[in-house]
DNA sequence: CATTATTCGATATCATTATATCGATATGAT
DNA sequence: ATCATATCGATATAATGATATCGAATAATG
């Protein structure tokens, strides 16, 4: 017999990237005391179909729904909380302490999400061995020795698209488990190491195609 | 009849995101002097398979491959950068000159990509008036009248999540075709309008999961 | 100059993701 | 108490995206 999910649902990769959205909402709206909620009425905010939405929403929550009137927020909240790993925190490294790099030291907003940054690393003498945003900065030769010995799962990567493959390198040396990686290259990494893209290059391809077309239609 | 591509081909949206890679790859390949390159080559680097580099090549370029050899790396590049828009430049303003949106304006290179940022916005009157690695910043009010008697096609959202759905508004009553969000949040736009997420919690949400499961089932 | 190995492109199949249909159930109105 | 209506969950269908199959083409090898 196959192994399945406690709820007997599956949760797409697809669906995992919408959770944040519905958080952020459902947050608001329990700000705002609203207690209940219907699958329509999310669909209606997000410009989504109330099937996909119920469909999300029993993918990641025991809780069911009532005819006629619909969802408990809170139960939502807590429920997409744990899926999302929230009431956990997982320790990461950043590499690559330069303009991005600091700006995400800075920005306090992960912890909300369940990470935290505890060390950082950079190749340059200067920059290493200072401290930014609470964080301290080492110089990148101690990259695996350090990662290893904190049992770190996450690597940031910050640095230049040159360097981003000799650090990813360095990282799974370490240990790390995931990656997440901000340099427009590919990482070429081992199967079961995970390479998360946020390659502003792609959103931007996106981006520009949809305006040639708006300007080719009108 | 139908109306097709000029090659008779659909780019599919996961297409276009994987642009940006093959240009970079093929570029460095340039580099050192490589003027063919055969789609398993490609698949081999990237870990995808070989249909379907040779099919994203086929959506995107005219130029026909060679059996036994392979396709004209120059020409992919250059039917590539078309594609993307990497030929023309698209003019941006961003608004939310804070950590992030002060490491995009140092960010050089946007503009391989074809994207100038040209002004920028902020709230806060200390920064209203500056110049952050050239550009200059205006106080927010002036949005929509700045984008609109410049005729700027894309704006940059970098401010908190509760200001975004605002700067939103401004940003669209200015004629702004296309958003590149920053902030955590859903924004609701027009129809004609696209926006494009740049959310990390939805990524880290993607990240966190992949390391469950590795905990889980090791 | 024939043979072999490799890559190509086209078409077919499979997987994932989104949407539509429909009977069941709870709430509020008559 | 009954009826109308909004919402629910389950299952079915459609759309999009990825992979497999196969005959044709061409470069290298004997
Ligand atoms: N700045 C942005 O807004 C932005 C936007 C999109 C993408 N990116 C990407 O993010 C990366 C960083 O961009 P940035 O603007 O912050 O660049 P940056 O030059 O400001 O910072 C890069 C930092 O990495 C360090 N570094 C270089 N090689 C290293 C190594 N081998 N080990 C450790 N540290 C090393 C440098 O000393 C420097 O501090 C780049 O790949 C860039 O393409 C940046
Ligand atoms: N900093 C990061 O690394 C990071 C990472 C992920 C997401 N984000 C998101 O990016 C956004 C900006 O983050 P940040 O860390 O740069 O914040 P920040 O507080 O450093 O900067 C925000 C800027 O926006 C300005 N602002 C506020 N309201 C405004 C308005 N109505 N009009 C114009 N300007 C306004 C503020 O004056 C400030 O300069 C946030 O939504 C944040 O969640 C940031």
């Amino acid at each position: 017999m196959e192994e399945h999910n406690r709820e007997n649902h599956i949760l797409s990769t697809q669906a995992i990237k919408r959770m944040p959205y519905y958080l952020q909402y459902l947050k608001k709206l329990a700000g705002e005391g609203i207690e209940i909620v219907s699958a329509p009425s999310i669909a209606a905010h997000f410009n989504f179909t109330e099937i996909q939405v119920r469909k999300d929403f029993s993918a990641v929550s025991t809780t069911k729904g009532k005819p006629k009137s619909g969802f408990t927020v809170k139960e939502l909240i807590y429920d997409m909380e744990s899926i999302l790993g929230y009431h956990s925190v997982n320790q990461a490294v950043l590499v690559g302490v330069g303009q991005l790099g600091r700006a995400l030291l800075s920005y306090r907003g992960f912890e909300n999400y369940g990470l935290k940054i505890v060390v950082a690393f950079d190749q340059d003498p200067e920059t290493a061995g200072s401290k930014i945003a609470g964080v301290n900065v080492f110089a990148s030769e101690k990259i695996s020795d350090l990662c290893r010995r904190m049992n770190i799962p996450i690597g940031i990567i910050t640095v230049p698209e040159t360097a981003a493959q000799t650090v990813c390198d360095q990282l799974i040396a370490g240990g790390v488990k995931a990656i997440w990686n901000f340099a427009p290259v590919h990482l070429s990494v081992p199967q079961n190491i995970l390479v998360q893209n946020e390659n502003m290059a792609a959103s931007l391809a996106l981006l520009s195609k949809h305006l040639e077309e708006k300007i080719v239609s009108e």
